[in-house]
DNA sequence: CTCCTTCCATACGGCACCGTATGTTGGCGA
DNA sequence: TCGCCAACATACGGTGCCGTATGGAAGGAG
């Protein structure tokens, strides 16, 4: 079977949603698609070119189309809302994220984080503002429910079926003035 | 040069502060105390054991011994903005909780984080319920609070500067009923 | 059909870490 | 002072992963 790059990448988000950072790794990965590393290094130079080229895929595909998502809400409220319980639904999406930041000091993934999470803090002040909120205040408000969101993100991995029934109580404290 | 038990653990916990899960290997850690594996592997019976009574011994000293120092302000606000202020101090104890919660999953950390988790969100239950919150609604807050430390905490390491200008508002926004 | 490039498999050396087996030493009890 | 045992050091084999070298197959260009 013929392979391209993308396919190696795609192969890599699984991996990484599943396994994390250490489950990007250049032999099981080949030996998961049925192949050999051959393959993996004639399309990369090495394995820091191949987790580059996947997590920027993931930027790319899982950054703005969320925003996207959440803009086609009407209130300033349900974007929230929305914002919240899509990036928390825990598939694919949400566990990639918990790699990343889990590795957030790593050098491939540390300039990723920083954009997606600009991009993201950017947004949500937009959102605040939005709600009435003067442009300190928006970013400070921003700012908490960022946090509030990696912070439920990672309870889904340690204590899971706790955040669900706060989602509507968190937006509500992010909303007040 | 004569090691005990706790001089293990004692390496195990820097290392894990400044290196992550990782740096908790036998032959680094053995090296780095100019020391061999002989020694570690003489104490303990293997990687694991060694992780295990690192992990444990953070739990002993750091869980408890915040909530008591937290014990010692006045009023809930003060004593919830201690906490956060506390936690936060991205000093040894910051790191290890991040290096943590990194690796949530592992079999040897995810039961002490469990409980350690659960000691907290019962402490900061008890504290929204002496700021007039009802239980239902206390245990609530308590989770968006620490949900929220959890991702302040994350953002340190990501986006370092930005967490500490927000403190206050954090705490009056949790607090408003 | 042939040639050439792309794609891949095989085989190899290397490194870092784990765990075991066994030798060595230094201090303490009798 | 002798012997013993805890506390190591040393040496070894094993595993999983990285990266390189090289040969072979497959498919389009001519």
């Amino acid at each position: 079977m013929r392979r391209t790059r993308e396919d190696w990448t795609e192969i890599a988000l699984r991996a990484l949603a599943e396994g994390g950072l250490q489950a990007v790794a250049v032999e099981p990965l080949a030996a998961r698609a049925g192949a050999t590393k051959g393959s993996v290094y004639h399309h990369f130079p090495n394995r820091d070119a191949l987790l580059k080229a996947t997590v920027e895929r993931w930027e790319r595909e899982h950054t703005e189309r969320v925003i996207e998502l959440v803009e086609s809400e009407k209130t300033p409220q349900d974007k929230l809302r929305t914002l919240f319980a899509t990036v928390l639904g825990r598939q694919r999406n949400g566990s990639v994220e918990m790699a990343l930041q889990a590795n957030a000091e790593n050098e491939v993934i540390a300039p990723v984080l920083k954009r997606v999470t600009e991009r993201r803090l950017g947004y949500l002040t937009k959102l605040f503002e939005q709600l009435g909120f003067d442009h300190e205040h928006a970013k400070k408000r921003a700012l908490i429910a960022f946090s509030l969101y990696l912070g439920q993100a990672q309870m889904y991995v340690t204590l899971p079926g706790l955040v669900e029934p706060v989602l509507d109580e968190a937006v509500q404290v992010l909303t007040r003035r």
